[in-house]
DNA sequence: AACCTGACTCGCC
DNA sequence: AGGCGAGCCAGGT
C-alpha cells in the first residue's frame, strides 16, 4: 500500500457535506508532512468521480488554484450542491464543515 | 540511476 | 505580520 494509495482511501472517507485539509489527509495517511505529497496524489488522481477530490481544501479553507477538473469556480459548486457553506467567495467555512477526525490509513 | 518538481504546511526571520 | 525555505513521496526526464 503506497502513501497515494492511502491518500485515495482517506479521500473517500470524508462524508458528503464536508471537507478536510491536505494537512488532515496527511496525517491520516503517516505524518503531516506528507502535505505535499497529498496535492501530488490527487494531481494524478486517477479515477475522477470516484475520487471526492473537491472536498479537499487547504488549511485556511481556501480552494486551490491549480485546481485541474474545471477551475476552483467548479469546486465551489460542488461543494456548495453538498450544503458546505463558504465564508466569502473563496474560502470553507471550516469551523462548521471540516471533518473533525480522519482515522489513520494502515 | 540521479535530480527536479509538484493540488501543502509550518517555522523562522 | 508577511515572505521564504525545509521536509515529505512518486513519477518523469
Amino acid at each position: 500500500m503506497t502513501v497515494f494509495e492511502k491518500v485515495y482511501e482517506a479521500v473517500k472517507l470524508i462524508p458528503e457535506g464536508s471537507v478536510a485539509t491536505y494537512g488532515q489527509i496527511a496525517e491520516a495517511v503517516g505524518g503531516r508532512r506528507l502535505s505535499r505529497v497529498v496535492g501530488y496524489a490527487l494531481h494524478v488522481n486517477p479515477q475522477p468521480g470516484v475520487i471526492p477530490c473537491h472536498r479537499v481544501v487547504m488549511r485556511d479553507g481556501s480552494i486551490s488554484t491549480a485546481f485541474a477538473f474545471g477551475g476552483a469556480n467548479r469546486q465551489k459548486a460542488l461543494l456548495e450542491a453538498e450544503g458546505v457553506l463558504f465564508t466569502d467567495e473563496t474560502h470553507v467555512d471550516m469551523e462548521h464543515f471540516r471533518v473533525p477526525f480522519l482515522p489513520l490509513i494502515g
